[in-house]
DNA sequence: ATAATATGCAAGTATTTGCTTACAAATATA
DNA sequence: TATATTTGTAAGCAAATACTTGCATATTAT
């Protein structure tokens, strides 16, 4: 059972994404947060191992309780990966811009008469 | 083999992240792609599908070969879900952080000397 | 037309995942 | 002390994953 454990695999599932959202603003112990979901216990006990695991959770025994606290700078990971790509796409989203714009304007001078020159020179599809 | 399919679960896996950051640049071909790793040219076409499955991947048939282009912009999703908690832990840093210039703070004015009082009284090391 | 190239699809396998039930251990409460 | 509460660990299982090898199909080059 030794496995790949990275924030990525961590945050794949959905349930970890839940438990996550859950005990964000404050830690929570183990049995209010399976409370919360249909599947058993255990299951839950089992995803915070993993979420614990790949350093996203932090558990603070107290007493026979256990309080599940979140480690969000460690998602830092995660934003850090997609923000390099984030800047390509929005560049290329910028870019784009530009092009169009671009573009207006050629085809409003191409539409616009121009000085001393005969439109009919430009109407072939070129 | 319908299994769950998002970008959170495409990118868990470290191989497809890697493939992401290969053409993120240009669209590339299969084969030219599955050359960069170790593992069979159908592994690789697995993973493929599963990119364009979530959105992540467009392919475009250009004869034979077919040209691999990443759509980065479906990883706002992930960005997304990152960002609302980067808002908390930064948060709580810039919370932290003001605590602490507080706290020195009061420990400065504690410790300052008060008018018209000897500067001998600050020596010792604080 | 024939051979080479680019790629998908299918079947088979080992490993991992996500879950369950059952049992054990530690702590708190009556 | 006896009992309830909180949680972990272990064993078992079905489904999903990540691969592999082998074969089929469409294009392109000779």
């Amino acid at each position: 059972m030794e496995a790949r454990r990275d924030v990525f695999q961590a945050i794949a599932d959905p349930t970890r994404r839940e438990i996550i959202g859950m005990i964000a603003r404050q830690p929570v112990n183990v049995n209010t947060i399976a409370d919360q979901f249909d599947v058993s216990r255990q299951a839950i006990s089992l995803h915070l191992k993993i979420l614990s695991e790949c350093g996203l959770l932090h558990i603070k025994q107290s007493g026979r309780e256990r309080l599940c606290e979140v480690k969000l700078e460690k998602l830092n990971e995660v934003h850090e990966w997609v923000q390099q790509y984030k800047k390509m796409w929005t560049g290329k989203l910028k870019a784009l811009k530009a092009f169009v714009e671009q573009e207006e304007l050629q085809s409003k001078k191409a539409d616009a008469p121009i000085k001393k020159q005969s439109k009919k020179i430009r109407n072939g599809k070129s």
